[in-house]
RNA sequence: GGCCGGGUAGCUCAGUCGGCAGAGCACGCGCCUGAAAAGCGCGGGGUCACCGGAUCGACGCCGGUCCCGGCCA
């Protein structure tokens, strides 16, 4: 179940396992991997979470560093094991890469560190990444097509690989968009839509209820953390502008806020072109009739 | 009341010597294979406060009016 931040993914998907005993959630979220990183990801709380089975929430710590990688392991290892024990696998969440490094073929080529640090030392100035996106034309025409030439952080990863690996980066796969259908197992996909003026008054009073329970102390006692903060986790949206208010970047909270609510729209919109283009994905408008449509696809799961 | 600064896109502001009106953000659309709540591309949008003048030609120069801010009285 895919769909936009605050489309309700979460409190139905609640709803279904509360009322459907074989039903275990699989969250498809980038951010709430993270612990201690509650509030600005919307995560259920501790209870719902025991009640409903939620797998891949609170699995790492702020300081450490995530992947779609080491996700996708986790994802398919935890959907195995739940149908290894007679149960069924609901995966929920926004996070559209995430959800297709589960359910389609998608390989990731290594990665090498220190590598990609010397790439975008080259590309941090502008006729550097001009040379490093020549560089890829010549090298990997293909993959270049597929890559804005201002694009620092594609270009990089790229000659990343093909300088790791000695193959063209395009020979790993033919794209997101060019995938066949068939998923690596049986799923059925569908999408949670709200028209996008609704939407946008969710986000605006979920951002506030934010505040409103403590988000500013939640990222405070992040920022005080000895370890650190890593690099992935701080740039969760809500997060990182707090963030910027406590540190001084950000003028006033209430400026921080606009900002959240912004960003948090801009998200919204481009997780919706991201969905969009997978033909896949069956499409349920919950702005109007929303119980009506809820209890259809609860139905449709074997709920009474 | 006097002096000075300002009025340009939804917002914040650039605009050289008078020569087709610009940026960032916002908004809309799209892209996406190890950071993805990331990163990137494209687009719509203007009575340049208003009125008059000189000029082939004015956002720009001249005169006046209105509004905002500061200083002086």
């Amino acid at each position: 179940m895919v769909g936009p931040t605050a489309s309700g993914k979460s409190e139905l998907a609640l709803e279904a396992a509360r009322k459907l005993p074989d039903i275990e959630l699989v969250s498809m979220d980038s951010m709430q991997i993270y612990r201690g990183m509650d509030i600005g990801t919307a995560k259920p709380t501790r209870a719902e979470q025991a009640a409903s089975h939620l797998h891949l929430v609170d699995v790492v710590d702020p300081w450490e560093t995530f992947s779609v990688k080491r996700f996708q392991h986790a994802a398919r290892a935890a959907v195995h094991d739940i149908e290894a024990r007679g149960k069924r696998a609901l995966l929920v969440g926004g996070t559209g890469l995430y959800v297709q490094s589960v359910i389609d073929d998608l390989r990731f080529p290594g990665e090498d560190l220190e590598l990609r640090r010397s790439l975008e030392a080259e590309a941090a100035e502008p006729e550097g990444l001009h040379a490093a996106y020549e560089r890829l034309q010549r090298l990997d025409p293909t993959a270049a097509a597929r890559i804005d030439s201002g694009n620092t952080r594609r270009i990089v990863r790229a000659l990343e690989v093909i300088e790791l690996t000695g193959k063209p980066f395009s020979s790993f796969g033919p794209g997101l968009r060019e995938l066949g259908s068939a998923t690596v197992f049986p799923v059925q996909l569908i999408g949670l839509a709200f028209p996008a003026s609704v939407l946008n008054a969710r986000i605006e009073t979920r951002v506030h209820e934010m505040i409103d329970t403590g988000l500013v102390d939640e990222v405070e006692g992040l920022r005080s953390e000895p370890r650190g903060w890593s690099r992935t986790a701080r740039q969760a949206i809500g997060y990182k502008e707090v963030d910027a208010f406590l540190g001084g970047d950000e003028p006033t909270l209430e400026s921080a806020i606009d900002r959240v609510i912004k960003r948090t729209r801009s998200f919204a919109r481009r997780q919706r072109a991201w969905f969009a283009r997978d033909g896949r994905i069956e499409w349920f408008e919950v702005g109007k009739n929303s119980g009506e449509t809820r209890s259809r696809i609860l139905a449709s799961w074997g709920a009474v």
